[in-house]
DNA sequence: CGCTATCTTGAGTAGCGTCAAGTCATGTGG
DNA sequence: CCACATGACTTGACGCTACTCAAGATAGCG
């Protein structure tokens, strides 16, 4: 996705980017911070990295040395079972953070590959944990975005295990469109980054499922689908398919 | 479930118990803590908690005040839908941390009941955060704690969105054995604490679908079932159900 | 000892997966 | 710039898995 307009003029061919001038701190920093703590949270960031389509951020089995606030672009986390089954776990953009998983044993659990030409800022986690002891409210932050992806985890959990394919599919669908209007883009209308087999991996259900779903979304005037192109006629109508009116 | 005897005298009678003396520190605490250290945190348990069967831990959007360590008992968490539809999100026992959903945005987002008579710890969220500001060890630990439970979601993920009913009945059942073996009782013959219904929400099945996996199971001589009595008898094929051996 | 919640089992069905054929975009090389 | 190849997507027909509805068995609790 095109980066937004940065408020204050950044050097961006330089690979150290200040937190404090970035237009994405209210996504990654929401909390309040001082000017002199924010001198030293710009410190946080080792550098900035590209990563390209169909490139790893990292695979599962890497050693943890970072945690990556996504600052442009898409990317999807795969977890793998041993048989080989692999199983689309999250869509991240811009502002989210990536690789907590790789805490709890060193290593990461996950895959996490760009959907489309990405950069992502590089937090080592060392210098993370030193500056999140000494400046509270980044501790505080860390803890909400940890917490915040357990509850969405919950969210993934009660998708896949109550929901039939098209109360799926909706639900999809107006999550993306709700993190594309806090990121100040249309929530009406938009590209999809992913294949219908990746949506169905994610929503646990086939792709020729997933096809079938926009069909009838498009057959009831719900939305508007074009192969990646998605336009959202009727945001109430798709809401209704989640929780029918009671 | 029946503590676990505890190696120093502990006065069961007293609500401040000492982590330092707890027969579970090894789940709860296992980073290296100096003796002067473990005083400190032995601070942090502000009470323990009785919670009897059927009564809640906590109910979704009540305001975090603590955190949770369960010291006995079995518990279970639910997620909720707007529309009333309920989804059992995880299983707890002894050892457990609980409460993390709530650190994001200050209440939590679940309910948690006791399937049984339990007991928990009670750690004020605040003395947490400040201790853990102190002890890295026990910083880290809490984050580990926080990641493995992101990590434990993702298999839950891949469990509801690809796998077949009775592969997702073995793998409930190994995992229960596995957590079961780590707290010294036996991996091979336990009691459920959880109805059919309970099991089925937590696999994203109706409780028929989870009786009739059962009574496949019995019949394939790879566990003994009655009622909430299990025996297993035969891991290998328990695992084999989950990934045909190839 | 009887009531109620839980569990098992059966029969029929709906929804999604599977397999297959065909259309449509994208991008690559001539 | 066009032709072709490749991957992505749509649609149809059919089958199987898990759901629904229902009846009966069993256990736990007062």
């Amino acid at each position: 996705m095109p980066p937004l307009p940065t408020r204050c003029a950044v050097d961006i061919g330089q690979l150290r980017v200040a937190c404090s001038s970035c237009s994405l701190r209210e996504l990654c920093l929401p909390a309040g911070f001082k000017a002199r703590e924010m001198e030293r949270i710009d410190g946080l960031v080792d550098q900035r990295r590209r990563v390209r389509k169909g490139e790893h951020l990292y695979r599962a089995g890497d050693p943890l040395t970072a945690l990556y606030a996504i600052r442009s672009g898409f990317m999807k986390s795969c977890v793998l079972h041993e048989d080989g089954r692999e199983q689309v776990a999250g869509f991240h953009m811009m502002g989210d953070l990536l690789g907590m998983d790789a805490i709890g044993g060193g290593h990461h659990m996950s895959d996490t590959m760009a959907l489309e030409d990405s950069e992502v800022c590089e937090m080592p986690f060392t210098i993370l944990e030193r500056l999140s002891r000494e400046f509270p409210p980044l501790q505080l932050q860390l803890h909400r975005v940890m917490s915040r992806e357990i509850v969405r985890d919950y969210g993934v959990m009660l998708l896949l295990g109550s929901m039939k394919a098209e109360e799926r599919l909706a639900a999809f669908l107006l999550n993306l469109s709700q993190r594309f209007a806090v990121r100040g883009y249309s929530p009406t209308e938009f590209n999809l980054r992913m294949t219908r087999q990746e949506i169905g991996s994610y929503l646990g259900l086939k792709l020729e499922t997933v096809s079938r779903a926009f069909s009838s979304f498009h057959q009831h005037q719900l939305v508007e689908v074009r192969h990646r192109h998605v336009r959202i006629l009727d945001p109430g109508g798709l809401k209704a398919v989640l929780g029918p009116v009671r």
